[in-house]
DNA sequence: CAGCCATATCTTTTT
DNA sequence: GATATGGCTG
């Protein structure tokens, strides 16, 4: 062999052996640093490791591996020194590896843009782990495709028309906007549902359909020519308040960077590599977006799987990776298919489900795991025993010592099958969690408050101006409102504008006062800004000068709950301080608006989590339960009847549920469903019987109720006999958590139905009820001050009541 | 202008 | 069956 071969080969192989935690196609996506790469990853397959490694790698050492540079004066003796090298230590080959760095790139030339603020943030601290230098990690940039346009247009958004501290509209604010808007055009909602119209607005965004094509596109069908007239309003709406909704925050981005060379120029020649994740989610838009960041040097590396692509219905499509390799020609393709979470059982039982797909790029799952469990399907009477059997079976597990709560996840089709659960769960007192789609944020006083805030940061904000300047109560009413809304709209100014000079409108005369008090108001707030205030104090300032607190308080009980929930939004305001050094106002509303619930699920707390297949992909468990498996359900009867495609889709989302299971998966469906007030019969979901029959273990119905009664250990009742005492249903004390540990052993007294404590702001109250839940104890609590609240044993610092 | 009762709606939703 | 919205009345 050649002196050249033999260098570069010693060389490969010493990068080999320091990446030897990685499989082969692991190494090879990592090394391949050049040109277009499209990583097609299996579930649990290592794609973040991969993803991660690589942008280290790129950092560390450019295109060091498959570069063909050779020293100067290469001669027999350094490539013998070299070849020997192979013997040392890893650590000693790492500290070799450096002399062969070829086109390193700057941290700040690296883009890597993912779905979720989740998969950022993993990326962000992996990244921070890989180097020591944390000035490193942080000029990466990493963020979704959301948070990396978000920073471009406060660069240069006033190219398109946007003024810095511009607002972000969630799909509430689009709905309320789109709703008046119709009205104001004598649209009738029956005929056309606001829902639909955003729909087909929002696909027009996705695929870049501005308002003035949109136009000329349908201009011979009348439900997409009106559609246009209110896509057209919307949109100069949102420009006159200063605001975007989250469409437009990528389709804005791409217009600036079309339209503006010098800012195009800019990020094309700063980024020298781009990554995305999660690429089958991609739709038009954001597959635009990435074609222009990376088009300077076209090293794009894409990593995805087509077989989980589940996001259709909002726009993504499939064919941007099954034919990436068509877009970028010279794209190299490497399949990821050693799967490293589930066991065989599991993926032999995915693979068969997902081969009844045609239009995939084709991949087969692998694994190492022998030590499976077959497939464990059951039949269930109806919903309840459905939820009960999913008890059982966390009891007995939880009971033998084997698993703790957090071990165990339910998914589910649609929301709306987590009821039944919930209710059963609440009974049995397991501890659980659901995460539902409605975030913490929608709740009516949030965005109250935030609203407040938003105005105050951007005062065009007309959308959240109406939503507070009546509440609390003010005296002005729609009619007030209405004349304001016209009078800016005729003087194109912002309807702060206006009240804030409402005695100068004729129009305004009789309400003239309250509107000048409210722009004060207003204005006084703005002026706290310009003070070295912390946002924290600030932001009580506003719930309570602007009298929304006392409202709550004067609401009795019922608005108990949400003074509460406006204290955890006063402590997120606290944590966004705390974390972002010199964070302003307008930086926390930005964060808010982009970060969802999802995001901040913790897999600490001991368990059982509950949510929908969708908010499931990326996660994994040792035991998923996948309850509902009806044809009509799981596939939805509209899936069943609409096309191929929308079965395949549905298809993958089953794949998505199996390959989350690491361990044991659990499938249950129903003889007879109750759902939307309607009993349903639904025959086993056609997937289920895609799994070859080997591999399923059918469970039989035991006959009698309380068959866990057998698993529970007596120890149990004789240790904790205070438990049941407040529950004369029976399947209520079999159903509770065995083994739950006292309170005690965390250093707090267990308190008994009836005894009196005294809490640190609620004062004097009784207890009512006692609920083991894992490792703490659930009070329910009826204050002689505050009513009746619900606390944790842990959390509450309840003392016995004294005097 | 605010509260109350009737009516419609019910996949999935990373931002 | 449960919940959110809207129209109507006080």
């Amino acid at each position: 062999m050649e002196l050249k071969e033999r260098y570069l080969a010693a060389k490969r192989r010493l990068f080999d052996i320091a990446y030897a935690g990685l499989n082969d196609m692991q190494r090879e996506s990592v090394f391949t640093v050049k040109g277009p790469l499209l990583v097609l990853a299996g579930a649990g397959s290592g794609k973040t490791t991969v993803l991660v490694k690589r942008i280290a790698f790129i950092i560390k050492y450019g295109d060091a591996y498959f570069s063909e540079k050779l020293p100067h004066g290469l001669d027999e003796d350094s490539v013998v020194k070299l070849e020997e090298a192979s013997k040392l230590s890893r650590g000693e080959i790492e500290q070799i590896l450096p002399e062969f760095i070829n086109e390193p790139c700057a941290p700040w030339q690296m883009l890597a843009i993912t779905f979720t603020n989740k998969a950022a943030g993993e990326i962000k601290s992996r990244l921070a782990s890989a180097f020591d230098d944390e000035s490193i990690s942080s000029s990466i940039w990493a963020g979704t495709f959301h948070s990396v346009c978000m920073r471009i247009l406060r660069k240069y958004g006033d190219r398109v028309g946007y003024e810095a501290g511009f607002t972000v509209y969630d799909t509430e604010d689009t709905k309320k906007a789109i709703s008046d808007i119709m009205k104001s055009l004598n649209i009738d909602d029956k005929v056309m549902p606001v829902k639909s119209v955003i729909s087909s607005i929002s696909k027009a965004n996705e695929r870049l359909i501005t308002c003035d094509t949109f136009e000329t596109e349908y201009a011979g069908d009348y439900r997409m020519r009106k559609v246009a007239q209110i896509y057209k309003r919307y949109q100069e709406r949102l420009k006159s308040c200063n605001a975007l909704d989250y469409d437009d925050i990528i389709m804005q981005t791409i217009f600036l960077l079309r339209d503006n060379e010098d800012a195009r120029d800019y990020y094309r020649n700063k980024f020298r590599y781009v990554c995305v994740d999660e690429y089958q989610d991609t739709n038009l838009a954001q597959f635009e977006l990435t074609r222009i960041l990376a088009s300077g040097y076209e090293n794009i590396m894409v990593v995805g799987d087509d077989d989980q692509s589940i996001y259709k219905f909002r726009g993504a499509d499939i064919t941007n990776i099954l034919e990436f390799d068509r877009t970028y020609k010279n794209a190299k393709v490497i399949r990821l298919e050693q799967n490293y979470r589930s066991t065989k059982q599991i993926l032999d039982a995915a693979n068969m489900i997902i081969s009844h797909n045609t239009s995939r790029k084709g991949k087969t799952l692998f694994t190492d795991r022998t030590d499976g469990e077959k497939i464990k399907l059951r039949c269930c009477e109806d919903q309840n025993a459905e939820a009960r059997y999913i008890i059982d079976e966390i009891n007995k597990a939880v009971a033998s010592g084997s698993r703790g709560f957090k071990d165990f996840a339910i998914l589910y089709r649609t929301n709306a099958q987590s009821q039944a659960i919930e209710r059963a769960f609440a009974k049995s007192g397991i501890p659980y969690r659901v995460l539902c789609g409605q975030r913490f944020n929608d709740r009516k006083e949030i965005k109250d408050v935030l609203a407040y805030l938003q105005l105050i940061n951007n005062h065009k904000d007309n959308e959240r101006l109406k939503r507070i300047i009546n509440e609390p109560k003010r005296k002005i009413g729609k009619q007030t409102l209405d004349a304001v809304e016209q009078i800016a709209a005729e003087q194109s100014c912002s309807m702060y504008e206006i009240i804030s000079q409402a005695d100068k409108y004729t129009a305004l005369k009789r309400s003239a006062g309250t509107l000048l008090g409210f722009a004060e108001l207003i204005d006084y707030f703005s002026g706290l800004l310009d003070t070295d205030i912390t946002l924290e104090a600030f932001v009580r300032q506003v719930i309570d000068r602007s009298g929304y607190r006392q409202m709550l308080i004067d609401g009795g009980d019922e608005e108990k709950d949400r003074l509460d929930n406006i204290e955890e939004f006063i402590s997120g305001v606290i944590d966004y301080s705390s974390r972002e050094e010199g964070g302003t106002l307008g930086g926390f509303l930005e964060e808010n608006a982009l970060v969802s619930e999802v995001d901040k699920y913790d897999d600490t707390a001991d368990a059982v989590v509950m949510m929908t297949i969708h908010s499931a992909k990326g996660l994994e468990f040792p035991i998923v339960f996948l309850p509902g498996m009806e044809d009509g359900i799981f596939p939805g009867m509209q899936n069943i009847l609409a096309s191929d495609a929308e079965m395949e889709e549905e298809r993958r989302l089953a794949y998505v549920a199996v390959t989350r299971a690491k361990d044991v998966i659990y499938i249950v469906h129903t003889q007879r469903r109750m759902l939307y007030g309607r009993t349903t019969y639904n025959p086993i979901s056609r997937f289920v019987k895609e799994i070859p029959e080997e591999l399923i273990d059918t469970v039989e119905e035991r006959r009698s109720v309380s068959t866990s009664a057998e698993y529970a250990p007596k120890t149990y009742f004789s240790a904790s006999p205070r438990f049941g005492a407040g529950f004369s249903e029976e399947k209520v004390t079999v159903n509770k958590p065995l083994f739950a540990k006292p309170a005690q052993e965390a250093g707090k007294r267990i308190f008994k139905e009836g005894d009196i404590v005294a809490h640190m702001t609620f004062g004097r109250g009784e207890i009512l009820t006692v609920k083991p839940m894992g490792a703490d104890t659930l009070y329910e609590i009826a204050f002689d001050k505050v009513g009746t609240k619900k606390l944790m044993a842990t959390y509450a610092k309840l003392k016995k009541y004294e005097g």
